[in-house]
DNA sequence: TTTTGTTTTAAACGTGTGTTTAAAACCAGA
DNA sequence: TCTGGTTTTAAACACACGTTTAAAACAAAA
């Protein structure tokens, strides 16, 4: 194979083994080690492990988000002032992610892996670093859902996003998993769209639950 | 204060940070700092490390297994062979979480916390341990939304669970953080109690929704 | 008071970590 | 071919980790 990028490379392992075993867990041994490079091109190319995980992230997000950013200006001016479908919405956030990177669909679940992780571990330099990247471009997203349920008050509005958040980031991130365990339950083999198509009706009807009482 | 027991204080301190900062990130040097005792303490008391994190899973769902038992027993003898009911089914779960600790409600959040981190990090350790001791109990209940969910095929119910799952591990696991963005978003004091009755409606909604197509 | 078993303690051990260094290798442009 | 800047390399650094050790402190029974 042609020895590509010594950058990339460190990248593409570390992006790997992140999603493998977390970010603590994984040492820059064990990426320079895949990525079949020097320890220290790590610290010469990124300056620091956090640096790293960051420009992991950066790596996925900003097209990511670049695409997006497209995708609702276009739904906008298509509504023309009609109330949004959150339906659409979700199938639109879906729709981005499947491009993102049409030859690696399974690359989706690695990366909603890794934003558990970012979740869930410490990492409070990563929650910065995201808020401060990509932050504007949730927000107008949000803007978007608070139209599609105007029924519903802020208050559930706001649990409810995170249920679905959860529901996504966990289920996502399990899917190496899950997959396999539905194989095997199931023996019926399924892939990551699949697990996707079936996310949107389950959220969709969450979020559109009537109030308890 | 009372010098408790000295295995008492580390599970107590291992508890919180691993909580707070995940197992990895968790060394026994803080713990044994915040327990106030000496550091090898923990490999007396519990052996190593990764028997000390089963421990702290342990102490908690040990009790609780034991109130989830007979609480499915006295509601399959009410039912007396009706259809048992989503909605109580997952009340029912809630209810045992909530006596399990009635001093302090706010555990459970603490403890899906660390359910979440042994799903996320490594650990695998850790998953087996749990299967193997609470693996019958979780299976029975299982049966119970199987009956309650008829209509549902066997793969979309699989699905769905995951994701009733993620919603609730991820949201409690970051309730205090959540409820802290939610107050300061709203204005409205919350606790966990409510997320978890919020949750019910939207958990339940999914859970049943059509299936698409 | 002495003895026996348990618990606590300070100190050290070996290992793995992220990072730094300074020399070597590389590779265009003059 | 020489030169200057970039990249790669092997080695070392300082530090934090989980664990072990053997002595000390303690408590209860004889």
């Amino acid at each position: 194979m042609p020895p590509k990028n010594t950058a990339i490379s460190i990248l593409d392992a570390a992006e790997e083994l992140f999603a493998e075993k977390g970010f603590a867990e994984t040492s820059l041994r064990n990426i320079t080690t895949r990525a079949g490079v020097n320890l220290a091109a790590v610290n010469y190319h990124f300056g620091s492990k956090k640096e790293l995980i960051q420009a992991v992230f950066a790596r996925f997000l900003t097209p990511f988000c670049e695409e997006l950013e497209s995708e609702l200006v276009s739904y906008k001016q298509q509504l023309n002032g009609a109330r949004p479908d959150l339906s659409v919405l979700l199938t639109l956030l879906a729709r981005t992610a499947g491009k993102a990177d049409p030859e690696n669909p399974g690359r989706i679940a690695i990366f909603m892996r890794l934003l558990g992780l970012a979740y869930s571990q410490g990492q409070g330099h990563l929650r910065k670093f995201l808020r401060n990247e990509y932050g504007t471009l949730f927000g107008s997203y949000m803007q978007l859902v608070t139209e599609a349920t105007p029924e519903l008050s802020e208050e559930e509005r706001f649990w409810r996003i995170h249920f679905m958040l959860g529901a996504t980031v966990f289920t996502l991130s399990g899917a190496e998993a899950l997959t396999a365990m539905a194989e095997y339950d199931l023996g019926k083999p399924t892939d990551v769209s699949q697990v996707v198509q079936r996310l949107i009706p389950f959220l969709s009807a969450g979020f559109q639950a009537p109030h308890q009482q």
